[in-house]
DNA sequence: CATGGGATTGACT
DNA sequence: GTCAATCCCATGC
């Protein structure tokens, strides 16, 4: 399967890049890419009630509910009429910690988003988010904050998935000790 | 209409 | 390392 695809670009370009709702913003450490050419991917059976949002235009977020209990929220890629989204599953928190630790339960920064089910819980992002612009929000994505270097990515599997389990679409900050377990082996060597 | 399965997390052995 | 919680939705009868 070709690497160079649009979603996959996407994935890697959104780390670094900011992620905000009300007065929560987070640094993107963390993405995954999605396409319906492969089966792990909700748009990969087709258009359905809930993978309807994964077929409209680029810059729509993608809301669903995991395991009965987590949202987790994916950025809408590639034309109109192809089924790709990129899911982001680690923020560095840089603003409203107070109010990411009161909805998280946790205060250590690094326990308030650095997971895909976590950031959602920390920003408050939620079902009715499903289908909203992240360029008109009420859920943004901005660029990445000035003074912010790009960070070096490190590529692996994703994670958590049966199917396709092999594509290397998963992208992370290589320095960030935000991004969620396990970490890339890359990455545990560094950090021991 | 009934059933089964998750793109996870936190608690526990 | 194991495991349960919990709900939306796809599928099949």
């Amino acid at each position: 399967m070709a690497l160079a695809m649009r979603v996959v670009d996407a994935a890697k370009a959104l780390v670094g890049c900011t992620l905000e709702h009300e007065d929560a913003v987070g640094v993107i450490v963390e993405t995954e890419a999605y396409h319906e050419v492969e089966p792990a991917a909700h748009s990969h059976i087709g258009m359905t009630p809930r993978s309807r949002v994964l077929f409209e235009a680029p810059g729509r977020l993608y809301v669903y509910r995991s395991y009965g209990i987590h949202a987790l929220a994916n950025v809408v890629v590639e034309p109109e009429g192809v089924g790709a989204a990129v899911l982001i599953r680690a923020l560095e928190p840089i603003e409203g910690l107070g109010t990411m630790a009161m909805r998280r339960g946790r205060t250590r920064p690094v326990d308030l988003c650095s997971g895909p089910g976590k950031l959602t819980q920390a920003l408050g992002i939620e079902l009715i988010h499903n289908d909203t612009s992240v360029r008109d929000g009420p859920v943004r994505i901005g660029p990445p904050p000035r003074g912010w270097e790009r960070p070096r990515l490190v590529v692996g599997p994703r994670i958590g998935i049966t199917k396709a389990a092999d594509l290397p679409w998963r992208f992370c900050a290589a320095d960030s000790i935000h991004v969620s377990r396990p970490w890339p082996p890359e990455m545990r060597r560094k950090a021991a």
